[in-house]
DNA sequence: AAGACGTTCAACCGCGTCTAC
DNA sequence: AGTAGACGCGGTTGAACGTCT
């Protein structure tokens, strides 16, 4: 056990290198390999502790390192050797020839866990994510995984299947958030600052599509029945959402009306939001949503280009008189959960 | 133009593990 | 088997740089 003594030792040089120090640890490194790092500074002629010099070396001065940005390739790799990994730079970098361990883990740390959190995953479990915060990101998080579903070639596969669970964690949360506005304003008069038509027409713009869900849906299917592997069991239906136990239909009464289809169920949650389970074994409701219901032709007949299959919700008369509109954080705190 | 704020990344720190004795 | 030196790993820091206001 016992720690290192080499960097206690006073005296010895910390901080930024110099172009010369370089040249030395090179030049010695060059001609007599690293050895014992604790003894090459004093050989090598350095005022450094033998840690600072073998870090200098391999993750500055090795020959070997690729320099330069990440290639879409690269983080595709390290994002799906983190999930199976976790935070194991070391490991992960050998399977990035020229990348060192603490490069990855920078970008990781910079770059790679904001995109992640952008298009609601937990970067550490990997999962979707089941907390407020998510909901009071909702608007980033949304813009995020929709531009995701519409994403070229350019990332991986396991990037797409993230992109692709960010999809039902948009259907989930929104039906959380209209479960409970719904449930403060069963009368359809609810609070004057809640702005039905802003919420739906800017935040939640890339929802208005559910196309746009059943087909995340169908991806997301695709992939966990595919070569991922990960689902414990079977997958719903494309057009078959199903929903952990306490998840019940709210009374009709209480419900969007949608256009010239009664039978047409959404889903609302009774209490707090949470995400689909992907594992059929702790479900007993299955609320099925069938596309073929959501026929837009029968929908959009009154409206112009902006109606949709949501645009339903629109007539439930939930306009700001003076127009305002709330943000996210806002709407939240209005609400008690 | 300049200060505030945010981002990046090289380098450090401290702990766990390995290994020689 | 126990101990201590050495190494490696992952988390954190802070200076440099970029962007915004």
């Amino acid at each position: 056990m016992g720690r290192s003594p080499c960097c206690d030792e006073v005296g010895v040089k910390k901080g930024p290198w110099t172009p010369e120090e370089d040249e030395k640890l090179i030049e010695y490194i060059k001609k007599h390999g690293h050895g014992s790092w604790r003894h090459l500074p004093r050989n090598a002629g350095l005022n450094r502790c033998g840690k600072s010099c073998r870090l200098r070396w391999t993750n500055y001065l090795r020959p070997d390192i690729k320099r330069g940005k990440f290639s879409e390739e690269e983080e595709g790799l390290i994002i799906h050797l983190h999930s199976m990994l976790g935070n194991k730079w070391s490991l992960i970098s050998t399977k990035l020839p020229g990348r060192t361990d603490n490069e990855i883990k920078n970008h990781w740390n910079t770059h790679l866990k904001k995109k992640l959190l952008l298009m609601g995953i937990d970067p550490v479990t990997h999962r979707r994510r089941a907390d407020l915060e998510l909901l009071a990101n909702l608007p980033n998080l949304l813009a995020a995984s929709n531009s995701s579903t519409r994403m070229t070639n350019s990332w991986d596969s396991a990037l797409q299947f993230q992109a692709d669970t960010a999809n039902l964690v948009q259907v989930q949360i929104l039906q959380g958030l209209l479960q409970v506005l719904m449930a403060s304003s069963p009368n359809s008069n609810a609070s004057p600052n809640l702005n039905m038509n802003n919420l739906l027409g800017s935040s939640l713009a890339p929802l208005r599509n559910i196309a746009d869900i059943l087909q995340a849906n169908r991806q997301l299917e695709a992939l966990l029945n595919g070569s991922f592997g990960l689902a414990h069991g079977s997958i719903p239906s494309a057009s078959t959402i199903q929903m952990p136990n306490n998840y019940q239909s709210l009374p009709l009464q209480n419900q969007p009306k949608m256009n010239g289809n009664e039978n047409q169920q959404l889903l609302f949650h009774s209490t707090t939001p949470s995400l689909v389970s992907a594992s059929p074994e702790n479900t007993t409701s299955v609320i099925s949503l069938k596309q073929e219901q959501i026929n837009s032709n029968e929908i959009s007949a009154a409206n112009s280009e902006s109606s949709t299959p949501i645009d339903p919700w629109d007539a439930l008369n939930l306009s700001d008189p003076n127009g305002a509109d709330l943000g996210w954080k806002e709407i939240l705190e209005q609400i008690s959960w």
